[in-house]
DNA sequence: TTGACTTCGTGTTATTGTTACACTTTCTAG
DNA sequence: CTAGAAAGTGTAACAATAACACGAAGTCAA
Protein backbone atom coordinates (compact mmCIF):
# COMPACT_ATOMS: atom_id res chain seq x y z
CA UNK A 1 0.00 0.00 0.00
CA UNK A 2 2.26 2.98 -1.33
CA UNK A 3 1.41 5.82 0.51
CA UNK A 4 4.22 7.88 -2.08
CA UNK A 5 1.71 8.82 -4.73
CA UNK A 6 -0.66 10.75 -2.36
CA UNK A 7 -0.72 15.05 -2.12
CA UNK A 8 0.15 16.40 1.24
CA UNK A 9 -3.60 16.38 3.18
CA UNK A 10 -5.11 19.24 4.39
CA UNK A 11 -5.64 19.10 8.14
CA UNK A 12 -9.34 18.18 8.68
CA UNK A 13 -12.01 19.36 11.41
CA UNK A 14 -15.47 19.86 12.49
CA UNK A 15 -17.27 22.50 13.98
CA UNK A 16 -20.62 22.70 15.64
CA UNK A 17 -23.20 25.48 15.45
CA UNK A 18 -25.46 24.84 18.36
CA UNK A 19 -28.83 26.40 18.46
CA UNK A 20 -30.93 26.30 21.66
CA UNK A 21 -33.92 28.35 22.35
CA UNK A 22 -34.58 29.70 26.26
CA UNK A 23 -38.80 30.70 25.46
CA UNK A 24 -37.45 34.25 24.31
CA UNK A 25 -34.63 34.18 21.99
CA UNK A 26 -32.46 31.83 19.98
CA UNK A 27 -28.99 30.98 21.54
CA UNK A 28 -26.06 30.10 20.16
CA UNK A 29 -23.68 27.69 22.61
CA UNK A 30 -20.28 29.14 22.51
CA UNK A 31 -17.07 28.21 24.06
CA UNK A 32 -14.04 29.92 24.89
CA UNK A 33 -10.64 29.04 23.54
CA UNK A 34 -7.97 27.23 25.77
CA UNK A 35 -5.17 27.25 23.45
CA UNK A 36 -3.82 29.14 20.92
CA UNK A 37 -4.37 30.42 17.90
CA UNK A 38 -7.43 33.04 18.62
CA UNK A 39 -6.88 32.02 23.02
CA UNK A 40 -9.07 33.32 25.07
CA UNK A 41 -11.74 34.13 22.09
CA UNK A 42 -14.89 32.80 21.57
CA UNK A 43 -15.19 30.05 18.61
CA UNK A 44 -17.63 27.25 17.94
CA UNK A 45 -17.10 23.92 19.50
CA UNK A 46 -15.24 21.62 16.84
CA UNK A 47 -11.77 20.24 16.56
CA UNK A 48 -9.70 17.39 14.65
CA UNK A 49 -11.08 14.79 13.05
CA UNK A 50 -9.26 11.61 14.10
CA UNK A 51 -8.39 8.33 11.71
CA UNK A 52 -10.69 6.08 13.56
CA UNK A 53 -13.69 8.04 12.99
CA UNK A 54 -15.74 9.28 10.45
CA UNK A 55 -17.21 12.56 10.72
CA UNK A 56 -20.72 12.77 12.51
CA UNK A 57 -17.95 10.87 15.52
CA UNK A 58 -15.98 13.67 15.81
CA UNK A 59 -18.32 16.08 15.84
CA UNK A 60 -20.31 14.64 18.45
CA UNK A 61 -17.18 13.63 20.30
CA UNK A 62 -16.03 16.84 20.55
CA UNK A 63 -19.50 18.59 21.30
CA UNK A 64 -19.45 16.36 24.41
CA UNK A 65 -15.72 16.94 25.13
CA UNK A 66 -16.11 20.93 24.90
CA UNK A 67 -19.66 20.82 26.13
CA UNK A 68 -20.59 18.16 27.74
CA UNK A 69 -23.68 18.12 24.96
CA UNK A 70 -24.96 14.26 23.94
CA UNK A 71 -26.97 12.90 21.84
CA UNK A 72 -28.35 16.10 20.02
CA UNK A 73 -29.81 16.55 17.00
CA UNK A 74 -26.84 16.77 14.21
CA UNK A 75 -26.67 17.50 10.62
CA UNK A 76 -24.33 18.40 8.11
CA UNK A 77 -24.03 21.65 7.10
CA UNK A 78 -21.46 22.92 4.79
CA UNK A 79 -17.80 22.02 4.33
CA UNK A 80 -15.67 25.34 4.49
CA UNK A 81 -12.23 25.29 2.82
CA UNK A 82 -10.24 28.75 2.32
CA UNK A 83 -6.70 28.84 1.92
CA UNK A 84 -6.63 31.66 4.88
CA UNK A 85 -9.24 30.14 7.31
CA UNK A 86 -6.90 29.06 9.62
CA UNK A 87 -3.87 30.71 10.64
CA UNK A 88 -2.25 27.04 11.65
CA UNK A 89 -2.10 26.54 7.89
CA UNK A 90 -4.49 24.76 5.19
CA UNK A 91 -7.44 23.57 7.76
CA UNK A 92 -10.88 22.43 6.19
CA UNK A 93 -13.52 21.85 8.18
CA UNK A 94 -17.12 20.16 7.82
CA UNK A 95 -19.57 22.54 9.97
CA UNK A 96 -22.73 20.98 11.73
CA UNK A 97 -25.63 22.32 13.08
CA UNK A 98 -27.09 21.06 16.27
CA UNK A 99 -30.69 21.75 17.98
CA UNK A 100 -30.62 21.21 22.09
CA UNK A 101 -32.80 22.11 24.78
CA UNK A 102 -30.90 24.08 26.75
CA UNK A 103 -33.05 23.08 29.91
CA UNK A 104 -32.27 19.43 28.80
CA UNK A 105 -28.65 20.22 28.90
CA UNK A 106 -26.96 22.43 31.75
CA UNK A 107 -24.12 22.73 29.16
CA UNK A 108 -21.89 24.21 31.99
CA UNK A 109 -18.63 25.32 30.94
CA UNK A 110 -16.76 22.19 31.27
CA UNK A 111 -13.61 20.69 29.88
CA UNK A 112 -9.93 21.55 31.41
CA UNK A 113 -8.69 25.14 29.93
CA UNK A 114 -12.00 25.88 28.22
CA UNK A 115 -15.39 27.26 29.16
CA UNK A 116 -18.56 27.18 27.46
CA UNK A 117 -21.65 29.52 27.44
CA UNK A 118 -25.33 30.19 25.76
CA UNK A 119 -25.37 33.53 23.58
CA UNK A 120 -28.29 35.50 22.13
CA UNK A 121 -27.78 35.34 18.61
CA UNK A 122 -28.28 38.63 18.18
CA UNK A 123 -25.49 39.84 20.98
CA UNK A 124 -22.75 37.32 19.77
CA UNK A 125 -18.94 38.05 21.31
CA UNK A 126 -16.44 38.32 18.32
CA UNK A 127 -15.58 34.84 17.26
CA UNK A 128 -12.36 33.24 16.53
CA UNK A 129 -11.27 31.94 12.65
CA UNK A 130 -13.99 32.04 10.34
CA UNK A 131 -16.74 31.11 12.47
CA UNK A 132 -19.01 34.34 11.85
CA UNK A 133 -19.47 32.43 8.37
CA UNK A 134 -20.05 29.48 9.87
CA UNK A 135 -23.27 31.25 11.74
CA UNK A 136 -24.49 33.12 9.60
CA UNK A 137 -24.56 29.90 7.24
CA UNK A 138 -25.98 27.66 9.73
CA UNK A 139 -28.77 30.41 10.19
CA UNK A 140 -29.56 30.47 7.23
CA UNK A 141 -30.47 26.59 7.02
CA UNK A 142 -32.39 26.76 10.17
CA UNK A 143 -34.54 29.21 8.47
CA UNK A 144 -34.59 27.38 5.27
CA UNK A 145 -34.98 23.88 7.28
CA UNK A 146 -38.21 24.92 9.51
CA UNK A 147 -39.91 25.66 6.17
CA UNK A 148 -40.33 22.23 5.54
CA UNK A 149 -39.79 19.85 8.52
CA UNK A 150 -41.21 20.37 11.81
CA UNK A 151 -38.17 21.73 14.44
CA UNK A 152 -39.60 22.00 17.48
CA UNK A 153 -39.27 18.89 18.60
CA UNK A 154 -35.06 19.34 19.15
CA UNK A 155 -35.66 22.97 20.77
CA UNK A 156 -38.22 22.94 22.91
CA UNK A 157 -38.95 21.05 26.22
CA UNK A 158 -40.95 18.16 26.78
CA UNK A 159 -44.05 19.91 27.45
CA UNK A 160 -44.99 23.71 26.31
CA UNK A 161 -47.39 26.22 25.25
CA UNK A 162 -48.51 26.79 21.56
CA UNK A 163 -47.28 30.16 22.48
CA UNK A 164 -43.95 28.84 22.86
CA UNK A 165 -43.35 26.87 19.47
CA UNK A 166 -44.87 30.32 18.09
CA UNK A 167 -42.10 32.38 19.71
CA UNK A 168 -39.45 29.76 18.59
CA UNK A 169 -40.52 30.15 14.86
CA UNK A 170 -40.67 33.65 14.90
CA UNK A 171 -36.98 34.06 16.43
CA UNK A 172 -36.06 31.49 13.60
CA UNK A 173 -37.75 33.34 10.96
CA UNK A 174 -36.87 36.91 12.47
CA UNK A 175 -40.50 38.15 12.02
CA UNK A 176 -43.94 37.95 13.58
CA UNK A 177 -46.69 35.52 12.89
CA UNK A 178 -50.57 36.12 12.99
CA UNK A 179 -51.31 33.83 16.36
CA UNK A 180 -54.58 32.02 14.81
CA UNK A 181 -53.44 31.04 11.78
CA UNK A 182 -50.37 29.89 13.00
CA UNK A 183 -51.95 27.65 15.52
CA UNK A 184 -54.72 26.57 12.82
CA UNK A 185 -51.83 25.43 10.46
CA UNK A 186 -50.07 23.74 13.26
CA UNK A 187 -52.65 21.98 14.91
CA UNK A 188 -53.93 20.71 11.46
CA UNK A 189 -50.30 18.17 11.32
CA UNK A 190 -51.95 16.85 14.01
CA UNK A 191 -48.55 16.08 15.70
CA UNK A 192 -49.24 17.80 18.86
CA UNK A 193 -51.18 16.37 21.65
CA UNK A 194 -53.29 18.82 23.77
CA UNK A 195 -52.48 18.11 27.85
CA UNK A 196 -54.62 18.27 30.87
CA UNK A 197 -51.94 20.50 32.05
CA UNK A 198 -51.88 24.22 32.16
CA UNK A 199 -48.92 26.42 32.79
CA UNK A 200 -48.73 28.95 36.17
CA UNK A 201 -47.90 32.15 36.92
CA UNK A 202 -49.57 35.02 36.26
CA UNK A 203 -52.67 35.88 33.95
CA UNK A 204 -54.31 33.13 32.24
CA UNK A 205 -53.16 29.68 32.20
CA UNK A 206 -52.15 28.22 28.89
CA UNK A 207 -52.48 24.85 27.86
CA UNK A 208 -49.48 22.74 27.61
CA UNK A 209 -48.89 20.38 24.72
CA UNK A 210 -46.36 17.53 24.06
CA UNK A 211 -45.58 16.41 20.21
CA UNK A 212 -46.98 12.88 19.37
CA UNK A 213 -43.44 11.66 18.58
CA UNK A 214 -44.28 8.58 15.76
CA UNK A 215 -46.54 11.61 13.89
CA UNK A 216 -43.71 14.20 14.17
CA UNK A 217 -40.63 11.73 12.88
CA UNK A 218 -43.27 10.22 10.31
CA UNK A 219 -43.56 14.02 8.65
CA UNK A 220 -40.12 14.93 9.57
CA UNK A 221 -38.79 12.02 7.38
CA UNK A 222 -41.00 12.78 4.26
CA UNK A 223 -41.13 16.34 5.02
CA UNK A 224 -44.18 18.88 4.04
CA UNK A 225 -44.40 22.07 3.41
CA UNK A 226 -45.21 24.95 6.39
CA UNK A 227 -45.56 28.21 5.22
CA UNK A 228 -46.04 31.41 7.06
CA UNK B 1 5.53 26.90 13.82
CA UNK B 2 5.18 23.36 14.98
CA UNK B 3 3.31 20.85 13.40
CA UNK B 4 3.71 18.20 15.86
CA UNK B 5 0.69 18.73 17.84
CA UNK B 6 -0.94 17.57 14.64
CA UNK B 7 -3.41 14.71 14.26
CA UNK B 8 -2.63 12.34 11.20
CA UNK B 9 -4.35 13.67 8.48
CA UNK B 10 -7.26 11.90 6.16
CA UNK B 11 -6.68 12.16 2.88
CA UNK B 12 -9.35 15.29 1.13
CA UNK B 13 -10.72 14.42 -2.57
CA UNK B 14 -13.31 16.25 -4.55
CA UNK B 15 -16.06 14.22 -6.42
CA UNK B 16 -18.87 16.17 -8.92
CA UNK B 17 -22.19 14.67 -9.75
CA UNK B 18 -22.88 16.06 -13.07
CA UNK B 19 -26.12 16.16 -14.33
CA UNK B 20 -27.27 17.08 -17.94
CA UNK B 21 -30.64 17.20 -19.90
CA UNK B 22 -30.58 15.75 -23.52
CA UNK B 23 -34.16 17.04 -24.22
CA UNK B 24 -35.74 13.76 -23.04
CA UNK B 25 -34.23 12.58 -19.86
CA UNK B 26 -31.54 13.33 -17.49
CA UNK B 27 -28.13 12.28 -17.92
CA UNK B 28 -25.10 11.88 -15.45
CA UNK B 29 -21.40 12.35 -17.07
CA UNK B 30 -18.90 9.71 -15.47
CA UNK B 31 -15.56 8.45 -16.22
CA UNK B 32 -13.89 5.03 -16.74
CA UNK B 33 -10.96 4.88 -14.17
CA UNK B 34 -7.82 4.53 -15.20
CA UNK B 35 -5.62 3.98 -12.49
CA UNK B 36 -6.21 1.79 -9.56
CA UNK B 37 -8.37 1.43 -7.23
CA UNK B 38 -11.45 0.41 -9.82
CA UNK B 39 -9.33 0.39 -12.49
CA UNK B 40 -11.76 0.48 -15.52
CA UNK B 41 -14.64 1.09 -12.94
CA UNK B 42 -17.20 3.42 -14.22
CA UNK B 43 -16.73 6.77 -11.47
CA UNK B 44 -17.71 9.98 -10.90
CA UNK B 45 -14.87 13.21 -11.71
CA UNK B 46 -12.80 14.04 -8.96
CA UNK B 47 -9.64 13.45 -7.17
CA UNK B 48 -7.34 14.99 -4.20
CA UNK B 49 -7.32 18.61 -3.26
CA UNK B 50 -3.82 19.87 -3.34
CA UNK B 51 -2.70 22.73 -0.53
CA UNK B 52 -3.23 25.79 -2.71
CA UNK B 53 -6.60 25.38 -4.02
CA UNK B 54 -9.88 26.01 -2.14
CA UNK B 55 -12.34 23.15 -2.46
CA UNK B 56 -14.29 24.66 -4.89
CA UNK B 57 -11.36 25.38 -7.39
CA UNK B 58 -10.30 22.07 -6.91
CA UNK B 59 -13.86 20.28 -8.13
CA UNK B 60 -13.21 22.48 -10.97
CA UNK B 61 -9.71 21.69 -12.00
CA UNK B 62 -11.12 18.00 -11.63
CA UNK B 63 -13.88 18.41 -13.69
CA UNK B 64 -11.49 20.23 -16.28
CA UNK B 65 -8.63 17.33 -16.42
CA UNK B 66 -11.75 14.71 -16.68
CA UNK B 67 -14.07 16.07 -18.31
CA UNK B 68 -12.91 19.02 -20.26
CA UNK B 69 -16.35 20.99 -18.38
CA UNK B 70 -15.30 24.82 -17.56
CA UNK B 71 -17.43 27.35 -16.38
CA UNK B 72 -20.48 24.84 -15.17
CA UNK B 73 -22.69 25.84 -12.37
CA UNK B 74 -21.71 24.20 -9.44
CA UNK B 75 -22.99 23.81 -5.62
CA UNK B 76 -21.67 21.90 -2.95
CA UNK B 77 -23.84 19.11 -2.15
CA UNK B 78 -22.78 17.35 1.18
CA UNK B 79 -18.96 15.48 2.38
CA UNK B 80 -18.80 12.09 2.65
CA UNK B 81 -15.82 10.35 5.07
CA UNK B 82 -17.08 6.87 6.14
CA UNK B 83 -13.82 4.94 7.55
CA UNK B 84 -14.28 2.21 4.75
CA UNK B 85 -15.10 4.46 2.29
CA UNK B 86 -11.93 4.19 -0.03
CA UNK B 87 -9.74 0.57 0.14
CA UNK B 88 -6.82 3.39 0.18
CA UNK B 89 -7.37 4.18 3.57
CA UNK B 90 -8.96 7.10 4.96
CA UNK B 91 -10.58 9.24 2.38
CA UNK B 92 -12.64 12.33 3.10
CA UNK B 93 -14.46 13.31 0.11
CA UNK B 94 -16.51 16.86 -0.32
CA UNK B 95 -19.17 16.08 -2.81
CA UNK B 96 -20.58 19.07 -5.55
CA UNK B 97 -23.27 18.89 -8.15
CA UNK B 98 -23.02 20.47 -11.44
CA UNK B 99 -25.78 21.47 -14.28
CA UNK B 100 -24.16 21.56 -17.81
CA UNK B 101 -26.27 22.09 -21.23
CA UNK B 102 -24.56 18.47 -22.69
CA UNK B 103 -25.18 20.76 -25.96
CA UNK B 104 -22.19 23.06 -25.13
CA UNK B 105 -20.26 20.75 -23.66
CA UNK B 106 -19.53 18.12 -25.81
CA UNK B 107 -17.50 16.44 -23.00
CA UNK B 108 -15.98 14.05 -25.18
CA UNK B 109 -13.25 10.93 -23.25
CA UNK B 110 -11.09 13.34 -22.74
CA UNK B 111 -7.68 12.97 -20.28
CA UNK B 112 -4.42 10.25 -21.60
CA UNK B 113 -5.71 6.97 -19.88
CA UNK B 114 -9.42 7.92 -18.86
CA UNK B 115 -12.96 8.38 -21.17
CA UNK B 116 -16.10 10.06 -19.99
CA UNK B 117 -19.21 9.54 -21.04
CA UNK B 118 -23.17 10.95 -20.33
CA UNK B 119 -25.29 7.98 -19.13
CA UNK B 120 -29.11 8.11 -18.28
CA UNK B 121 -30.09 8.60 -14.78
CA UNK B 122 -31.75 5.54 -15.08
CA UNK B 123 -29.17 3.24 -16.57
CA UNK B 124 -26.20 3.56 -14.52
CA UNK B 125 -23.03 1.23 -14.87
CA UNK B 126 -21.91 -0.09 -11.46
CA UNK B 127 -19.72 2.84 -9.56
CA UNK B 128 -16.69 2.77 -7.77
CA UNK B 129 -15.97 3.57 -4.45
CA UNK B 130 -19.71 4.71 -2.44
CA UNK B 131 -20.44 6.82 -5.45
CA UNK B 132 -23.82 5.58 -5.82
CA UNK B 133 -24.94 7.15 -2.06
CA UNK B 134 -23.33 10.04 -3.74
CA UNK B 135 -25.43 9.63 -6.56
CA UNK B 136 -28.92 9.56 -5.09
CA UNK B 137 -27.77 12.52 -2.30
CA UNK B 138 -27.38 14.40 -5.54
CA UNK B 139 -30.68 13.25 -6.86
CA UNK B 140 -32.74 14.00 -3.73
CA UNK B 141 -30.90 17.47 -3.79
CA UNK B 142 -31.95 18.21 -7.32
CA UNK B 143 -35.34 17.21 -6.69
CA UNK B 144 -35.58 19.42 -3.75
CA UNK B 145 -33.69 22.33 -5.38
CA UNK B 146 -36.19 22.41 -8.34
CA UNK B 147 -38.93 23.19 -5.59
CA UNK B 148 -37.59 27.06 -5.05
CA UNK B 149 -35.18 27.76 -7.55
CA UNK B 150 -35.67 27.75 -11.38
CA UNK B 151 -33.05 25.54 -12.89
CA UNK B 152 -33.45 25.50 -16.18
CA UNK B 153 -31.02 28.01 -16.83
CA UNK B 154 -28.37 25.54 -16.33
CA UNK B 155 -29.69 22.84 -18.06
CA UNK B 156 -31.58 23.73 -20.97
CA UNK B 157 -29.78 25.12 -24.58
CA UNK B 158 -30.17 29.24 -24.76
CA UNK B 159 -33.39 28.63 -26.96
CA UNK B 160 -35.87 26.11 -25.99
CA UNK B 161 -39.35 25.21 -25.85
CA UNK B 162 -42.18 25.25 -23.29
CA UNK B 163 -42.39 21.41 -23.89
CA UNK B 164 -38.62 20.98 -23.15
CA UNK B 165 -38.44 22.65 -20.00
CA UNK B 166 -42.00 20.69 -18.93
CA UNK B 167 -39.54 17.79 -20.03
CA UNK B 168 -36.86 18.59 -17.95
CA UNK B 169 -39.55 19.47 -14.39
CA UNK B 170 -40.91 15.66 -15.01
CA UNK B 171 -37.54 14.11 -15.54
CA UNK B 172 -36.51 15.50 -12.47
CA UNK B 173 -39.49 15.12 -10.52
CA UNK B 174 -39.95 11.55 -11.86
CA UNK B 175 -43.33 12.62 -12.27
CA UNK B 176 -45.90 14.05 -15.20
CA UNK B 177 -47.30 17.56 -14.35
CA UNK B 178 -50.38 19.17 -16.10
CA UNK B 179 -49.07 21.03 -19.22
CA UNK B 180 -51.53 23.73 -19.01
CA UNK B 181 -50.90 24.51 -15.15
CA UNK B 182 -47.24 23.94 -15.62
CA UNK B 183 -47.08 27.22 -18.12
CA UNK B 184 -49.41 29.22 -16.55
CA UNK B 185 -47.07 28.66 -13.23
CA UNK B 186 -44.06 29.22 -15.34
CA UNK B 187 -44.91 32.20 -17.22
CA UNK B 188 -46.06 34.13 -14.03
CA UNK B 189 -42.81 34.07 -13.16
CA UNK B 190 -41.83 36.33 -16.21
CA UNK B 191 -38.57 34.68 -16.65
CA UNK B 192 -39.34 33.71 -20.09
CA UNK B 193 -38.94 35.93 -23.13
CA UNK B 194 -41.09 34.44 -26.28
CA UNK B 195 -39.03 34.98 -29.14
CA UNK B 196 -40.16 34.88 -33.00
CA UNK B 197 -38.37 31.77 -33.46
CA UNK B 198 -40.00 28.50 -33.68
CA UNK B 199 -38.68 24.90 -34.26
CA UNK B 200 -38.68 23.16 -37.48
CA UNK B 201 -39.46 18.82 -38.27
CA UNK B 202 -42.41 17.34 -37.86
CA UNK B 203 -45.53 18.52 -36.38
CA UNK B 204 -46.67 21.90 -35.13
CA UNK B 205 -43.80 24.13 -34.48
CA UNK B 206 -43.19 25.20 -30.82
CA UNK B 207 -42.37 28.52 -30.09
CA UNK B 208 -38.40 29.52 -28.78
CA UNK B 209 -38.06 30.88 -25.53
CA UNK B 210 -35.33 32.21 -23.53
CA UNK B 211 -34.46 33.55 -20.18
CA UNK B 212 -34.65 36.81 -19.17
CA UNK B 213 -31.42 36.55 -17.27
CA UNK B 214 -31.55 39.56 -15.12
CA UNK B 215 -34.66 38.41 -13.53
CA UNK B 216 -33.82 34.86 -13.86
CA UNK B 217 -30.80 35.46 -11.43
CA UNK B 218 -32.76 37.83 -9.34
CA UNK B 219 -35.10 34.94 -8.46
CA UNK B 220 -32.37 32.30 -8.25
CA UNK B 221 -30.82 34.45 -5.38
CA UNK B 222 -33.84 35.21 -3.36
CA UNK B 223 -35.62 32.05 -3.97
CA UNK B 224 -39.39 31.32 -4.59
CA UNK B 225 -41.69 28.47 -4.08
CA UNK B 226 -42.29 26.71 -7.20
CA UNK B 227 -45.06 23.54 -5.54
CA UNK B 228 -46.27 21.48 -8.54
C1' DT C 1 -63.31 42.93 46.64
C1' DT C 2 -62.68 45.09 42.78
C1' DG C 3 -60.31 47.06 38.98
C1' DA C 4 -56.11 47.15 36.09
C1' DC C 5 -53.27 44.40 33.66
C1' DT C 6 -51.59 40.65 30.96
C1' DT C 7 -51.75 36.58 28.31
C1' DC C 8 -54.79 32.80 26.35
C1' DG C 9 -57.84 31.24 23.15
C1' DT C 10 -61.01 31.32 19.35
C1' DG C 11 -63.98 32.00 13.59
C1' DT C 12 -65.27 34.21 9.57
C1' DT C 13 -64.68 36.36 5.29
C1' DA C 14 -62.35 37.91 1.18
C1' DT C 15 -58.83 36.82 -1.73
C1' DT C 16 -55.65 34.09 -3.86
C1' DG C 17 -53.75 30.01 -5.65
C1' DT C 18 -54.37 25.22 -7.19
C1' DT C 19 -56.24 21.51 -9.61
C1' DA C 20 -58.74 19.11 -13.07
C1' DC C 21 -59.97 18.88 -17.52
C1' DA C 22 -60.59 18.72 -23.80
C1' DC C 23 -60.46 20.55 -28.06
C1' DT C 24 -58.58 23.25 -32.02
C1' DT C 25 -54.36 24.59 -34.54
C1' DT C 26 -50.38 23.71 -37.34
C1' DC C 27 -47.24 21.29 -39.36
C1' DT C 28 -45.02 16.84 -41.98
C1' DA C 29 -45.15 12.73 -44.42
C1' DG C 30 -47.16 9.48 -47.17
C1' DC D 1 -55.48 15.78 -49.10
C1' DT D 2 -55.71 12.90 -45.20
C1' DA D 3 -53.61 10.86 -41.02
C1' DG D 4 -50.80 11.55 -37.41
C1' DA D 5 -48.44 14.11 -33.88
C1' DA D 6 -47.29 17.73 -31.05
C1' DA D 7 -48.50 22.82 -29.85
C1' DG D 8 -51.29 25.87 -27.74
C1' DT D 9 -55.12 27.70 -25.06
C1' DG D 10 -59.42 28.93 -20.65
C1' DT D 11 -62.63 27.97 -17.11
C1' DA D 12 -64.80 26.38 -13.08
C1' DA D 13 -64.62 24.04 -8.64
C1' DC D 14 -62.03 23.70 -4.77
C1' DA D 15 -58.43 24.54 -1.29
C1' DA D 16 -55.32 27.43 1.05
C1' DT D 17 -54.05 31.77 2.76
C1' DA D 18 -54.33 36.29 4.92
C1' DA D 19 -56.44 39.74 7.54
C1' DC D 20 -58.66 40.83 11.43
C1' DA D 21 -60.90 41.73 17.26
C1' DC D 22 -62.64 40.50 21.41
C1' DG D 23 -64.10 37.78 25.56
C1' DA D 24 -61.99 34.59 29.16
C1' DA D 25 -58.97 33.58 32.92
C1' DG D 26 -55.76 34.46 35.84
C1' DT D 27 -52.47 37.74 39.18
C1' DC D 28 -51.53 41.68 41.73
C1' DA D 29 -52.11 45.82 44.17
C1' DA D 30 -54.96 49.38 46.00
Amino acid sequence: MAHTYEFPRPALTVDCVVFGFDGAGLQVLLIKRGIEPFLGTWALPGGFVRMDEDLESAARRELEEETSLREVFLEQLYTFGSLDRDPRGRVVSVAWFALVRPDQHPAKGDSDASEAAWFPIDALPDLAFDHPRILATARERLRGKIRYQPVGFELLPKRFTLTQIQDLYEAILGRPVDKRNFRKKLLAFDFLIPLDEFTGGAHRPARLHRFDRRKYEALAKRGFLFEL
